[in-house]
DNA sequence: GCGGGGGATGTGAGCGATAACATCCCGTCC
DNA sequence: GGACGGGATGTTATCGCTCACATCCCCCGC
C-alpha cells in the first residue's frame, strides 16, 4: 500500500505540523480534490480539456484552500510568462513616470507583474547587462526610451528578446523591427510653432530638452519644419536640460534680446525657468515675449501666467506599449485599438500676439 | 570512475544544436570546469569551503561562458532572496515617485530586483490579495503608505511578512512592530507655522492633503501644535487634494477674506493653486497674503512668486526604508546610519510680514 | 462484438538553483 | 600504521509548476 492517493513525491510521512510556513501548492489542491496535479494545472490555466464537474470541484478546492499559483515556479517551468521588466532611466521625469503608470495599469489588467529597473548613465548596458536585470532569461522587456540612457538600452537589447519600447521617435534603421510606441511630437511641435507664427511672431526660438537621439529631438525637428515651411530661417536652438533651473540658466541671455519674441520649450519645466528669466529681465509675458511649454504638466494651468503648452498622453502611450508587447507575446491578445490620444495644443496665457516692432 | 564528468540528469545525448535559446546554467559551468554543480553554487555564493584553485577555475569558466544565476530558480530553491515588491498607490505623486527612486537605487546597490505593484482604491487588499501580488510567498515587501490606499495595504499585510514601509506617521498601536521610515512632518509643519507666526501673522490657515490616517495628517497636527503652543486657536482646516486644481478650488472662498493672511499648504501643488486663487481675488502675495507649500518640488523655486516651502528628503526616505528591510532580512546588513535628511525650511518669496491690520 | 478515435487524466521528466547529507582524501596523533 | 577529524566535493531531494507523452475510458460504426 504505497500510495492510497497519489502522494506527493517527497511528502513527509509525518503529520503536517512540521513545516512552518509552506504555502499551499498545486499538490495540496490535487490531493484534496482527488485529482492529479496536472489536472489542477489545467484548470488554473483554463485548458478546455477538463470535464466541467472536475473543473468545478477543483475550483472549489482552490478557493477553499486559498491556493495562489507561484509565479516563480510557473516561470521557471517555462509556462506562460506574465511578467515584464520595465527599463527606465528616471522614474521622476513627468513623461516617464506617467508612461510607467500606464504600463503598470495595463499590465495589471492583463495580470502581469511589473519589475522596474532603473538605468543610470554609467551602467554598461551590454546585452549581458540587460539580461542580468531580468528575472529570468527571455523575460519580456519594456523600455522607456525618452532619453539617451533609455535609447541606449533599447539599442543594446538583443533582437531576439520579446520587447517593446516607448520612444521619442521610431528607429528607422530597424524598420523591420520591434514594436515601438511614440507620440507624434514632431507634428505637435510644428503645430505649436505655426501657432506662434500665426500670432505674428517673426520667428520662434526653441529650447531643447536633452534628446534621446544623437543630434536633435523630434520636437526640435517639428519646430524647424514649421519654420522652414513658413520661409523663416531657424535660429540656433538653446540647449536646455530637464529642469526649471536649466531652463532658467539657458534663457538668461537670450531673453534679454528684444528681437526674441517667442520661445518654444521642450517641456513645461523649461518654460517655467524661461518665464522666470524673462521676468527678471523685465520682459512682459506675453506682452513682450511669448513662452510656450510642452507636456501639460499638472501645474501648467496654475503658473503665472498660465502656460500655453501641448498636452501629451504619456499614460496612454505606456498602456499602448504594453499592449504591443502583449500582442507580441501572443497574437491572440487584442490590440486595443485607439491606443493613445493625439497631442493637443492647449492655449493659455503665456503666449500672445507679437509685440509691435519698434526697431 | 563511473562517469568522467557527472552528466546533467536530462542532458540530451545529441549535440547542442537542439535547443535554441537556453541560457547557460550552473550545470554547463560545472561540466566545463569539471566539478559538480554544487561546487559552482558554492563559488557563486561565496562559500569559504572551496579550494582556491577550484574557485579560480570555476570563476574563469563562469566568466568565459557568461553565466548569470537565474533569480527565479534561486528564489524557488529557497536561497537568499534578492527581490522586493514595492506596493504604492500612485507612482506620479511627487513624494511617492522620489521614494520609489530611492528604494530602487538602494535595492540596485544591494543587487535586489524591484517589482512594483500599484494599489488602486478599489483593490480589496486582503492579506490574500497582497500575497497574490508577490512573486512568491514570503517575498519581502516595501509599502509606500503616504495615502489611504497605501496605509490600508500596510495594515493588511500579515505580520509575518518581511516588510517595511515609508509612512506618514509611525503606527502607535503596532509599536512592537515592523520597521517604518518616516519624516518628521509634524515638527516640520510646526516649524513652518512658527515661522509664519513670527512674521506677525495673527493666525495661520492650513490646507490639508488627503491624509493616510483617518482624521488628520501629521502636517496638520504640527500646524495645530504650533498654533496651540502660541496660544492661538486653530481655524478650521481647508480640505485640499493633491493637485493644484484642488488647491485652487478649495481656496477660492477663503482667499477673499482679508482676515486670512497666511495659508500653509500640505504640498506645493496645493500652494500653487492657492496662489492662483489669491491672484484672482486680487490679493497680493506676499503683501496681503503669505502662502507656503510643502515638499520643495523642483518647480517651487521658479513659480511667481517663488514658493516658501519645506524641503523633504523623500529619496533618502526610500533608501532608508530599503535599508531597514535589508537589515530585517539579515541583521548582517549594516544599517546605513544617517538614513535621510531632516526636513528643512526653505524661505522664498511667497511669504512675508503680515500686512498692517486695517480692520 | 470489436477495433478506432478522441476527450479526460495521470505519469515522469525537467526548469535552475539550494540544502542537507554522504563521500572522499589526506595529514595527524597515538 | 591505522583510526580519527575535518576540509573539499559529490549526490540526492526539493521548490512548485508546465511539457510531452502515456493511459484510460466511453461511444461509435461496421
Amino acid at each position: 500500500m504505497q500510495k492510497p492517493t497519489p502522494d506527493r513525491p517527497g511528502e513527509a510521512p509525518s503529520e503536517q505540523g512540521g513545516d512552518r510556513h509552506r504555502s499551499v501548492s498545486i499538490w495540496d489542491v490535487a490531493k484534496v480534490a482527488g485529482v492529479s496535479h496536472q489536472t489542477v494545472s489545467r484548470v488554473v490555466n483554463g485548458s478546455p480539456r477538463v470535464k466541467k464537474a472536475t473543473r468545478d470541484r477543483v475550483l472549489e478546492v482552490i478557493d477553499e484552500l486559498g491556493y495562489k499559483p507561484n509565479r516563480l515556479a510557473r516561470a521557471l517551468a517555462g509556462g506562460v510568462v506574465r511578467s515584464v521588466t520595465v527599463l527606465t532611466s528616471d522614474t521622476t521625469l513627468y513623461g516617464a513616470s506617467l508612461a510607467l503608470r500606464g504600463i503598470e495599469e495595463a499590465a495589471r489588467a492583463a495580470d502581469f507583474a511589473v519589475s522596474v529597473s532603473v538605468l543610470d548613465d554609467s551602467s554598461p548596458l551590454t546585452p549581458d547587462d540587460v539580461a542580468g536585470r531580468l528575472a529570468r532569461p527571455g523575460e519580456p522587456v519594456l523600455v522607456i526610451a525618452f532619453n539617451a540612457a533609455g535609447e541606449r538600452a533599447w539599442r543594446a537589447l538583443p533582437a531576439d528578446f520579446p520587447a517593446a519600447a516607448v520612444v521619442e521617435r521610431p528607429q528607422e534603421e530597424h524598420a523591420g523591427g520591434r514594436p515601438e510606441a511614440w507620440l507624434d511630437d514632431r507634428a505637435a511641435a510644428a503645430q505649436a510653432t505655426r501657432y506662434l507664427l500665426g500670432l505674428g511672431h517673426h520667428t520662434v526660438h526653441y529650447m531643447t530638452i536633452p534628446s534621446s537621439t544623437t543630434r536633435v529631438g523630434q520636437r526640435a525637428e517639428g519646430w524647424r519644419d514649421a519654420l522652414t515651411a513658413a520661409g523663416h530661417p531657424a535660429p540656433e536652438p538653446l540647449d536646455g536640460g530637464w529642469s526649471p533651473r536649466s531652463g532658467y540658466l539657458a534663457a538668461r541671455r537670450v531673453v534679454a534680446d528684444p528681437q526674441v519674441t517667442a520661445v518654444l520649450c521642450g517641456n513645461d519645466d523649461l518654460a517655467l525657468g524661461v518665464l522666470r528669466a524673462a521676468r527678471e529681465a523685465g520682459r512682459d509675458v506675453p506682452g513682450d515675449l511669448s513662452i510656450m511649454g510642452f507636456d501639460d504638466a499638472p501645474y501648467a494651468a496654475y503658473t503665472h501666467p498660465t502656460l500655453t503648452t501641448v498636452r501629451l498622453d504619456f499614460e496612454g502611450l505606456g498602456r499602448g506599449a504594453f499592449g504591443m508587447l502583449h500582442r507580441l507575446l501572443d497574437p491572440e491578445n487584442a490590440p486595443v485599438l485607439p491606443l493613445w490620444a493625439e497631442p493637443e495644443l492647449i492655449v493659455r496665457e503665456s503666449t500672445g500676439p507679437a509685440p509691435h516692432r519698434t526697431a
